[in-house]
DNA sequence: TATGAATGAGGATTCATTCAT
DNA sequence: TATGAATGAATCCTCATTCAT
C-alpha cells in the first residue's frame, strides 16, 4: 500500500503540492509541509524538483490540465443536434459556472492571480487553457449556425460573451473566495445568460 | 516642505504600502520597503497600524475606495437624455474596461485573490464595491428603460449582464497580467458588448 | 483626588514601578507599564529618574526600606523584661518568617537576586539592611544574656543562626515561589527554631 | 576533532547555554550567543531544543543535577562509623557551604529566583533537589543517633536545622552576588554550626 | 515639567536549501 | 535516490530613549 517507486513517489509529492499550495497560498506554504503531506523527507521533494518554485509550477500545471478537461467535457456534450438549444444552453451554462466555481478552480485563480509578477508564464497557461474551451465553444457554435439553430457571424465572439454573460459577474466571494456556490444562484445565471445569448444570437 | 504632522505621516504610510503591496504582493512585502518609501522609521508604521496585516488592510480599503469612484465616475456619465444609447455604451463600456484593467485595479485584484483565504474580509470589501457600482449602473439602465431607450424588466440583470460582456471574457493578461491592455481590445470589446446587449435589450 | 504636584507624580511613578518590577522582573518590565500605571507619560517618568536603571534602583531601595522597617519592628518587640522567654522567640520567629515570606520580600529577593550580575550594588543593600536588623536582633540577645536569660558570648552569632534556624531550610517555593506559605509551616518552624536555640543558648 | 553526531552537538548547545544563562541571567542572554559558543548555527539550537524558553529549562535542570550530586556526593561522606563527630560536622559542613556558594550553585539560584514567575517548574526542581540531599543528610542522623552519637528524634528535623545554621545567614553577597566565599568564613560557619547543631542534638 | 510621536538598534524565530550518510 | 541534521539569510516586531510642542 505504502509508495515506493520513484514514479510513486513524484505523484505523492504532487499530489501534497496541490493541496497544500491549493490551501495556503505559494508565500505562505512550507516545504515541510509538502514532504510531511507527501509522506517524504524533506530533501526529497528538492532531489524530485529542484526547488520551491519547481514545484508550485508543476502543481499550477497539473490543476491547470485538469480544469481544461474538465471544462472540455462539458462542451463536448453541447450541440447534439435535435436537442432544445435553450435548454442545452441552459444545463451547459450551470456545468460551466460550477466548474469556474469549483474549489480547484477557485484555488488555482487564486494561486496564479496571487502569483502574476513572479510567475508570467501561468497566466499564460491559463490563457491558453481558456483560449482552448473557448474555441471548443466556438467550434460547438459553429456548428450550431450552420444547423441554423444560433445565428452568428463569429463563432469565436459569441463563445466569449456567453462566457462572460456566465461569469463576468459573478460576486468576488464565488469566484475566488470559499463561500460555496449554491445551487440557486447557478440556475439564476445560467437562465439568464441562455435567454440574454438567445436574444442576441438565437434564430 | 518635510511632512511634520501625524495625518502626514499616516498618509505617506498609506500611500507607500499601496504601492510597495501593489508592486510586490503581501507576502514579499517588508515592513522595511514601506517605512523607507515612505520616509518614516519602521517603527513608525508599527506605532500607527500595529502590524502588516493592519496595514495591508487598510492599503486595500484605500485602494478599493479609490476604485469605487473611478467606476461610479464613469457609470455617473451614462444617461444624458437625448445621446445615442449605442454610442453611449460604447464610451463608457470602454471607459469601465479601462477601469477594471488599470494598474491600479489589477493591483488590487491580485492582492485581494491572493490572500481572500487569511483575509475573507477584503473579498467582502470587493463584492460590497462591485454591488454599488452595478446598482448605480441599474438605476441607469432603469430610467433609460423608463424613458423608452431600453426594454427590460430587471436593470440589475441587465447591469449584471453589460458587467459580464465588457469583462468576462478578458485574458487573463489583462485582467490581473502585467500586459498593457491595448486600445483596439478595448474598442473591440466595447463595441462588441454594446451590440449584443442592445440586440437583446434595445428598443 | 488625581496627583497634580511634582512630587505626586514622582510617588504615583515609584509606587507603579515597585508593583510592576516586583510582579514581571526588571528585564520582562517596559517602561510603557510603568508610565500606563502611575497614569503618566512615558516621557514624564523619564524626566523624572533618567532612564529604567535609576527607576529600578530607586523602586530596589523603596522596597528594602520597607522590608527593613518591617523586621525592625518586629525585632523591637523582643525582649519586654519578664516575658518567657521561648514565647517570645517562637512568637517573633513566626513574624520574621512571615515578613521573610511577604509578598514584598519575596518580590524584592527575586529582583535583587536576578540582577546581581548587572546591579552588584543591590546586593550590597540587601546585606545592609540584613546587617542592620541582625545586629538589631544581637542587641536583644546580649540584653537577655545580661539579665540571665540566654547563655551566650556572641550575641552576633547567635542572631545569625537562629534567622539560619528559621529561613535558612524553607523550600525554594516560599523563599521566592508563589506558593502562600501556610501558617502551620510558619508555627512548626518557629517552635522549632525556638527549641533548637534555647538547647543551645537557653540558661 | 569536530563534533560531528546530534548528541555532540545537542552536549555542546547545552553546555554552552549554561555557561551563557548563568553569566548574563535569562532575558539578557541572546542566542547568538548560545550558539556562538556552540560553534553552531542558530538555527540549529531552535532545531534541537524548540526556543528559548526551552533551552533555558534543560539549561537549568543539567545545571540542577550537577548541584545534586555535588551535594549528595558530600552527604554520602559524613558518618563513617568512629570518626569524631564533631570534626565531621566541621567538615562536611565546610564542604556543603563551599557546594552552596560555588559559582555553579550561585549562578543557578540567581537565574532559578529570577525566572520563578516566569517558569515555576524551575523552584520546584531546586525543592525537589533540596528535598533528595536533605533526606539523604537526615538518613545520616538517624544512623549516628541509632548508634549514640546523636541524639535526637526527628532527622528531618536536625537535618533542615544544620543546613539552616551553615547556610541560612550567609550574607546575600555569598550567596548570589559574585564576590569570593573566603575560606574564613567558611570556617566560621561550619565551625559554630557544629557547635550549636552539638550543642542541641549531641549525646 | 508633561506629553504624544518618532526612532534606531536589536532579538527571537522561520524557512528554503544543502550536506553527509 | 532518500533522509535527518545543519545552516545562513531574512523578516517581523519590540522597546528604551529622544524630540518638538
Amino acid at each position: 500500500m505504502r509508495p515506493r517507486g520513484r514514479i510513486d513517489k513524484q505523484q505523492a509529492i504532487l499530489a501534497a503540492a496541490f493541496s497544500v499550495f491549493a490551501r495556503t497560498g505559494y508565500a505562505q506554504t512550507r516545504m515541510d509541509q509538502i514532504a510531511a503531506e507527501a509522506g517524504v523527507a524533506k530533501a526529497t521533494v528538492y532531489s524530485h524538483f529542484g526547488d520551491k518554485e519547481q514545484v508550485f509550477r508543476h502543481a499550477v500545471r497539473a490543476l491547470s490540465e485538469a480544469a481544461r478537461q474538465a471544462n472540455l467535457a462539458v462542451v463536448e456534450r453541447i450541440g447534439e443536434p435535435g436537442a432544445d438549444i435553450a435548454a442545452t444552453l441552459r444545463a451547459a451554462g450551470g456545468d460551466l459556472v460550477r466548474c469556474y466555481c469549483s474549489p480547484e478552480s477557485r484555488a488555482l485563480r487564486r494561486l496564479v492571480c496571487a502569483e502574476a509578477g513572479q510567475f508570467p508564464e501561468l497566466t499564460e497557461i491559463v490563457d491558453e487553457v481558456s483560449g482552448q474551451v473557448l474555441r471548443a465553444l466556438a467550434d460547438r457554435f459553429a456548428r450550431l449556425a450552420l444547423a441554423g439553430v444560433l445565428r452568428l457571424d463569429d463563432p469565436d465572439l459569441a463563445a466569449a460573451q456567453w462566457a462572460g454573460l456566465l461569469t463576468g459577474a459573478l460576486p468576488a466571494r464565488y469566484q475566488f473566495g470559499i463561500e460555496p456556490l449554491p445551487d440557486s444562484e447557478v440556475d439564476t445565471v445560467a437562465v439568464a445568460a441562455a435567454t440574454t445569448f438567445l436574444a442576441a444570437f438565437g434564430d
